[in-house]
DNA sequence: ATAGGTGTACGAATATTTTCGTAGCAAATT
DNA sequence: AATTTGCTACGAAAATATTCGTACACCTAT
């Protein structure tokens, strides 16, 4: 199958986190917002993103002379795949203090902890 | 202050796994534990387990022939570490998301449904 | 005491990821 | 049209992480 094995590297992930923000960008974009935050070349950053494309992490518009960036897999299945990698991992049979951490670590809004109920809710019928 | 900057690499997480389990172990213990899973040799991880000693990740009781390793960080704080680290950046602004991704990937007992939903609790009344 | 088995130490080879210098091309500015 | 500016391509250096060969010490059984 074209099941990807591809796992993002460090830096390819910070990248991957500013190019789901913005839906699309240049190198230049991707570099002006990773500088402020890492101390690194512009042409670490193009080549990063070229390695990316290659990868199949990237997909590239190089119609015009500044080639245009986006993401091809969405930010939701790289999720997926980390939580996926935690959860048989550092976490395995500790799934509940993976949640638990979470709900500590961050402050959650009213909303989302009636959202996060009302989900939980559909797994008390399946065990009931 | 002594804040340690070390994040366990991958293979460094697979040694700290066993470690965790057994509590303390010789390299030979925790070999024939990795060599199930992953293609490597002795030698291997009897390195890694020392450069884990010199960063201060592991402690070593060499008064005998037959050196005996222990984790000096818990799985807890590592966990913490991790998630943290999610929490800021792939998984950031999301936090929910996250907690829900778990709930989908792993079937959990009532037993767990209702602790989460007895932990849920008290964060609920904070924002009342 | 000698050979075999089981250990650690250590240096170096490999692999992987990250970094950047330099070249070359096109567009914009002088 | 010449210079500067902004971009991509490319290769190789640097930094990290992983792997293993080899040497050497000790203990045990021959």
């Amino acid at each position: 199958m074209s099941n990807k094995k591809y796992n993002p590297t460090e830096s390819e992930l910070e990248i991957l986190q500013i190019l789901w923000d913005k839906g699309n960008a240049t190198v230049r974009e991707v570099h002006e917002v990773l500088e402020q935050v890492k101390d690194t070349g512009y042409t670490t950053t193009l080549k990063i993103m070229q390695i990316m494309t290659e990868k199949g992490l990237l997909e590239r518009n190089t119609s015009n002379r500044t080639h245009i960036y986006k993401p091809l897999l969405s930010r939701e299945k790289i999720q997926k795949k980390f939580l996926n990698k935690m959860l048989n991992g550092l976490f395995k049979g500790s799934e509940s203090r993976l949640i638990m951490g979470a709900l500590d670590q961050k402050e959650l809004s009213r909303k989302d902890i009636d959202e996060i109920k009302e989900y939980l809710k559909q797994f008390e019928n399946k065990n009931p």
